[in-house]
DNA sequence: CGGGAGCTTGATTTGCTTCAATTAGAGTGG
DNA sequence: CCACTCTAATTGAAGCAAATCAAGCTCCCG
């Protein structure tokens, strides 16, 4: 399948297209015609830019849209009664979010921008109509969200049976695989969270966090000034996560394939 | 949706097409034509009963077709290098397995049966084809697959965030809701599962399992004779729950749908 | 030059794991 | 049918990793 894609005369036009909307996700593992993706692109809408902060969509909200980052980065968080945030998921460029309303009709989660954050909207219905014409988008909808499953299970038993420094090391080099995913760097990139955020992700106290930076940095794995990483052993980083888990693995997989 | 399921005047008769087979999480929950369920029905294959520990998928096969459990249970494992294994899941009657193959063409897990469990096999290219001629089909996987993305996520934080007391009580919560959504008592059933491979699953030492399982007859909250369990104070262990964890929540919606 | 939030650092406590036995159960063969 | 064996489950004691409690620090913004 991934083969055909390579033999296809038109890839690279496809590929430029879903670039510029950051559908990455979405158009490059698979094979679709240039007119499909022409279709697709027709109905992704162009939003104005989150500033850090606001919110995309709120829990409880009815659900008509995924969306794709196209700059900057989002967190998902549900919130429980008592009023504490818990954060699900960080969103980066090329990535979609939104999916996790498909089953419901209404959004589980609230999306909210770290830091200015430009994104695609695709209203759902429209690629539920665009799926039934295309076999291949339906096929890669699936995908993702296969895939999707797939990393979930794979970070909850990554935060699950881990210890706090396998929690750091394994976030650091699933961004820094993420992030080579779109073309950026991978040994030296700006966290889009906080330490406050990213210890509520990793299920960890902020002070316990910030005893792992110091760690890592005296260890020489990385460099760390405010949120400006620089993984300088990133085969010492790889070797702590504990080796089964790698959620960015399966990100650099299906990379390959494009 | 939902509404429209009420009115039709032959939603019996589907229901009881998808129950024979245990498809009522690709059925229940939409409005298919009896001759769609029909088709749906067409494709499924009866395969032999597993007995317990016999392997239904290995991690790493080529996908062919998700499953679907109709009695017994099954785990779903990862097993890392070191030849350590990690449950991702449970598998209860009238549930899928295998979705998480979807995006990669091979299994990313192995699942084993727990214990005596006959399953049916839905060959993923027929169903393919047949959710290109029927919408709601096609609307219906991406549905399970959504919410088992949201399953995944709240299991994730309840395991990342909560207390061992709180994980068991979790549990013990989640598998009442389920097997009341199959139509089983939801305050005294047999765990399919050893306790080995429950704290195996929750990310716990089988003695803190053990000494959870003491406290909480202690508390009169459950009784334990080995494997069965009634839950004796329900709301007990949903208050120790943490409130905010609740994939089981989100099973029984779904159900009061149908 | 304050003021405040985010981050870091230190001291103490708690909860879970680990280590070490013991007990209970399930299957087997005499 | 009962002793025997092996594995699963339980229980106790000790050790350790991370949370919590409590200050300081630093940087940003007024």
């Amino acid at each position: 399948m991934a083969e055909q894609t390579m033999n296809r005369p038109n890839i690279r036009q496809i590929r430029e297209a879903c670039r510029t909307c950051s559908l990455s996700d979405l158009c490059l593992p698979v094979a679709l015609e240039t007119e499909d993706v022409d279709a697709l692109d027709g109905i992704v809408e162009r939003r104005k830019p989150l500033a850090r902060g606001d919110v995309l969509y709120r829990s409880g909200r009815p659900f008509g849209a995924i969306y794709a980052v196209r700059t900057g980065a989002l967190k998902s968080m549900t919130i429980s009664e008592d009023g504490e945030e818990q954060i699900t998921a960080f969103h980066l460029p090329g990535e979609l979010l939104g999916l996790d309303a498909i089953s419901f009709g209404e959004h589980p989660s609230t999306a909210s921008a770290l830091e200015t954050t430009s994104i695609c909207e695709i209203p759902f219905e429209e690629l539920e109509t665009l799926s039934a014409d295309i076999p291949g988008l339906n096929r890669q909808l699936l995908r993702i969200m296969s895939k999707e499953i797939f990393n979930e299970q794979e970070m909850l038993h990554a935060l699950a049976r881990r210890t706090a420094e396998q929690r750091l090391a394994i976030l650091l080099t699933s961004l820094s695989d993420r992030f080579a995913r779109r073309g950026l760097s991978s040994i030296r990139f700006r966290l889009p969270m906080s330490r406050h955020e990213l210890s509520n992700y990793l299920g960890l106290a902020p002070e316990t966090t910030s005893r792992l930076f110091r760690r890592f940095v005296d260890n020489g794995w990385i460099t760390a000034d405010g949120r400006e990483i620089s993984l300088i052993d990133f085969d010492a980083l790889k070797a702590v996560t504990g080796g089964g888990a790698s959620a960015m693995e399966k990100n650099a997989g299906l990379t390959k394939h494009s």
